[in-house]
RNA sequence: CGGGAUGUAGCGCAGUGGUAGCGCACUUGCUUUGGGAGCAAGGGGUCGUUGGUUCAAAUCCAAUCAUCCCGACCA
């Protein structure tokens, strides 16, 4: 392809609101071109670039099974509603209507539709096990885009969802799928950290996420220090494992201690000189139904993901001021364990004092119920300080099992590096930010159930095949590829994803050189080579510049040198090496790199 | 949604009440021509929008929209 019908479209001053490399080199190269927050488009280099992405994950999914569809971007609403998520999904689903008002959403994921598709075809078990994917839009009415194609409210996704007869198909079609990952991700030149992972509220159990590690990724990656175990984990879903598990000293009765104005641990904690590690945080959140109340180790964060992952709470809040005194008799900050006025066991119905907010038929109980939760650390603990649920007081040398008991315990905790790796249990984790391209985890019945997806067993009886999903952001591989390769000079593409494998760069000036420069050119595509021709009316350094700017792997220059010496100039784009090569010896390189 | 900031030419920016500017880009001509050329001459903005204060508003005030940053949420 030659610049005149093809052009550049780069720009030598950086967009001002570019905070990342990927995002300020694609721009300023003349990939990617913002339409409005979040929203981007794609020029014709950048498009190429995304096409052979597309296309690679394409192979390797057909290589490892997939099956190719297409799904409208619009999903109606009455599926969202099957399977319970339309009122789940909060103000990030994009909603619309019809001209009849009928709802629909722009699809932010594709569960509902491909389960939809699958039910209108799929009968026995024996046309299982399926694995429908497809790439496409979707939309996720993001609160913060930010750092151009990463997080997006427009993006590409491949989304894959597999169907099964058994746990045990599940599974081998997920290890083949994580072997299809690591391949894809390989010939896109990214290196990925393959992680443990929390499912979210997409349901399920196991879950593995392919994480680019960068200063500016949005999670945090624990991983053991020691390489040997190898163990990989999103902070989210990271147990909390204690490094020291130190006992309280004191064995002597529970006391009740004064403390006022003391409303934080810290507080407390210097006010008598016991390490925060020795408290219990009460924490406490509510939603239209119930109350949660929360007790963990006093130098912890709760750990929202796991309280919701156990609670099965989607839309909460932190309990306001007045619930909290209402339930403890204290104001907040004196919340504990120990004599609290509604608890007998785990779950208990509150009285009318606490009226469910939920707007529902008349029979369903007006109050709200309150579960308590414990962290597994507190059990079996001495010598605790926490809240007297009196204001303006604390207990210390508090037991459990004897002051209160921890029953309903979880890991409810934030894990942080330091903690003890909770697959060998002997390193310490050490902590990375990471950002998610990939994520393939077991999704099991939930949706096949919930919108009625069923097959009949070689027995003739129903049977619900389980689930599996699997998908990649096909933009943030793209820029994510390109935080991983570039210099100050910008991208450096490999050949498989680079939008032409050769800038040839023509410094022809009169028509012998314009005469030979184009017969280069030629003689190259008819080899079947993919090259770009650089035949602007420009000067060197404007040509040199842009080259490197927009990252080909292979830079070409012919021009008066190159009559004059007979030797065509090639530089790798990478290292910045520079080859002296015969036209022959050209064509040699390149069809072998 | 809380906190902060910014909207002036295609891009990047200056402009604290008195005739709308700079760099790059763009157009034309001449010179130059292997690492972002020089000279000359040009074109292009109802200063985000609406309202207010004022003899006078890009500039002060209010509202509104948009964009960005920090936080909470998410692929």
């Amino acid at each position: 392809m030659r610049a005149s019908t093809l052009p550049l479209f780069t720009s030598k001053n950086d967009p001002a609101d570019a905070q990342v490399a990927s995002h300020r080199l694609l721009a300023r190269a003349g990939y990617i071109r913002k339409q409005a927050s979040g929203l981007y488009a794609y020029l014709p280099f950048g498009y190429i670039v995304h096409r052979k992405v597309e296309q690679i994950v394409r192979e390797e999914m057909d290589r490892f099974g997939g099956v190719e569809v297409s799904l409208p971007v619009i999903t109606p609403a009455a599926l969202w509603q099957e399977s319970g998520r339309w009122d789940i999904m909060g103000k990030e689903m994009m909603r619309m209507e019809d001209r009849h008002t009928v709802p629909y959403t722009l699809g932010p994921t594709h569960e509902e539709a491909m389960t939809d598709l699958a039910r209108s075809f799929l009968q026995s078990y024996k046309q299982l096990p399926i694995n429908l994917y497809q790439i496409g839009k979707k939309y996720r009415d993001e609160i913060r885009p930010r750092y151009g194609l990463i997080r997006c409210r427009e993006f590409t996704m491949k989304d894959a969802y597999s169907y099964h007869a058994t746990d045990a198909s599940l599974d081998e079609t997920y290890q083949k799928m994580r072997e299809c990952y690591r391949s894809i991700f390989e010939r896109c030149g990214l290196k990925t950290i393959p992680v443990e992972a929390d499912s979210g509220n997409m349901g399920g159990s196991g879950s593995e996420e392919f994480m680019v590690a960068s200063e500016i990724g949005e999670e945090t990656l624990l991983l053991c220090s020691d390489n040997a175990c190898g163990y990989r984990s999103n902070q989210e879903k990271t147990p909390y494992i204690c490094r020291d598990a130190l006992q309280g000293v004191s064995t002597d009765i529970m006391q009740e201690i004064s403390t006022p104005n003391a409303k934080t641990i810290e507080d407390v904690a210097k006010l008598l000189g016991i390490d925060t590690y020795h408290f219990v945080k009460a924490v406490i959140f509510e939603d239209k139904e119930n109350i949660y109340l929360c007790f963990i180790p006093g130098d912890r964060e709760l750990s929202e993901v796991k309280m919701k992952n156990i609670s099965g709470a989607t839309e909460y809040w932190p309990a306001n001021a007045e619930t909290i005194e209402t339930l403890t008799n204290a104001k907040a900050g004196f919340t504990g364990p120990v004599g609290l006025k509604y608890k007998d066991t785990d779950t208990v119905t509150l009285p009318a004092a606490f009226p469910s907010t939920a707007e529902k038929d008349q029979n369903t109980p007006t109050r709200k119920t309150l579960h308590v939760y414990f962290d597994t650390h507190l059990k079996g603990r001495k010598g605790l300080v926490v809240g007297a649920n009196k204001t303006d007081c604390h207990l210390k040398d508090v037991n459990e099992g004897r002051d209160f008991t921890a029953t309903n315990t979880h890991d409810l905790v934030v894990a942080h590096a330091g903690d003890l790796c909770p697959q060998c249990k002997k390193s310490a984790l050490t902590e990375t930010r990471g950002i998610e391209v990939g994520h393939i985890f077991k999704l099991g019945k939930k949706y096949s159930q919930k919108m009625n997806l069923t097959v009949l067993d070689p027995n003739g009886k129903p049977l619900v095949p389980t689930m599996g999903c699997y998908g990649i952001g096909v933009g943030r591989t793209v820029a994510t590829t390109v935080e991983q390769n570039h210099d100050d000079r910008g991208i450096i593409w490999n050949t498989a994803l680079s939008p032409f494998k050769t800038y040839l760069v023509s410094l022809a000036k009169g028509d012998t050189e314009i005469t030979f420069v184009d017969k280069l050119y030629n003689t190259l595509k008819n080899a079947g080579e993919s090259v770009y021709l650089d035949d602007r009316d420009e000067r060197a350094g404007i040509k040199f510049n842009d080259a490197e700017l927009v990252g080909f792997p292979f830079i070409v220059t012919v021009g008066k040198r190159t009559m004059e010496t007979g030797k065509i100039e090639l530089k790798l784009r990478r290292t910045g090496e520079k080859l002296e090569l015969t036209e022959n010896e050209l064509l040699e390189f390149l069809r072998s790199n």
